[in-house]
DNA sequence: AGGGGTACCTGCGGGC
DNA sequence: TGCCCGCAGGTACCCC
């Protein structure tokens, strides 16, 4: 579900609200939930007393940093929601997967309806050693992240452009929705190999890349339909509105006026412009 | 090594 | 009306 923009999103609301708050308990509605790391007969004594020092987000997981050396990671994969509000909040939600008691009261959920998300708490230093940290590329909104750095991730790789941006060890946080907007912002067709882009082309799509995730956090994330993504109150983002180009086949470009046409690449649905991403 | 196919889940909308 | 199919923001794992 959530990309960079709306983890960025959940991660800063929570430094702002969960911060310094202490872990009571925790509670499973879905085993399956929890991956590696300390198993679940051991997971609510290790987690309990521990505060929450800090949240941090690497390409779309939520890396919550507590007392004692324990970090909590959850990807949210498709449909999970973080909420986070007063304990009574909770019990209507018919997607409730695993909570966490805080202190003052409050209470952090994780909702999924299809049950993809996954959490892992582990000590901090084992959880940035797991390889699905590890493996990520670099942020794309990193200032390290230099032009031309970038440009030699994309011409080594014989994939499709679109495939490439979604692919997290190439570069982190991109998924479907923001991939289609920035081939749309750079005006590059989305089946074009990245090992075959003009360095013309490159600098376009990293100017995007920039352009187009900014905007969205701004923008507090995309929510483009009811069971999409939603902040820690709750509330949908408001970049679907000002999006560009996903899921709006059948519609005119707003550059140049031409239909735009929806296909599949990689058993992804891909949205372009077949006027202006030529 | 890396690409393709499939599995993990639930719900919804469209076509018949 | 109702059923069946395809599809949905993601990744992990298997096989070749």
């Amino acid at each position: 579900m959530p990309e960079l923009p709306e983890v960025e999103t959940i991660v800063r609301q929570l430094n702002k609200k969960a911060k310094n708050l202490t872990v009571k308990d925790a509670c499973f509605y879905w085993r399956k939930i929890l991956k590696k790391g300390i198993p679940a007969s051991r997971f609510s004594k290790s987690i309990k007393e521990k505060k929450i020092l800090k949240v941090r987000r690497k390409g779309k997981n939520i890396l919550i940093d507590l007392s004692g050396g324990l970090t909590l990671l959850i990807h949210l994969k498709l449909t999970g929601r973080l909420l986070f509000g007063e304990k009574s909040f909770i019990e209507k939600d018919p997607y409730l997967r695993f909570h966490l008691e805080l202190s003052k009261n409050k209470i952090l959920v994780l909702s999924d309806l299809r049950k993809f998300a996954k959490i892992i708490l582990d000590k901090t230093e084992k959880i940035e050693n797991l390889k699905e940290l590890k493996e990520l590329g670099p942020e794309p909104l990193a200032s390290d992240l230099s032009i031309d750095r970038f440009a030699s991730l994309i011409n080594k790789k014989k994939k499709k452009i679109k495939d490439w941006l979604m692919d997290q060890t190439m570069i982190s946080g991109i998924g479907n929705i923001y991939a289609n907007e920035i081939l749309w912002e750079a005006k590059v067709n989305p089946f074009k190999l990245a090992s075959a882009l003009e360095k013309r082309e490159i600098t376009k799509i990293y100017q995007a890349i920039k352009k187009v995730l900014l905007l969205a956090i701004k923008n507090k994330g995309a929510t483009i339909s009811d069971e999409m993504y939603r902040d820690i109150s709750g509330n949908p983002g408001e970049y679907g509105e000002k999006r560009k180009i996903y899921q709006r086949q059948g519609e005119k470009c707003q550059r140049c006026k031409a239909i735009i046409k929806k296909t599949v690449i990689s058993a992804r649905s891909a949205f372009y412009c077949p006027k202006c991403q030529k």
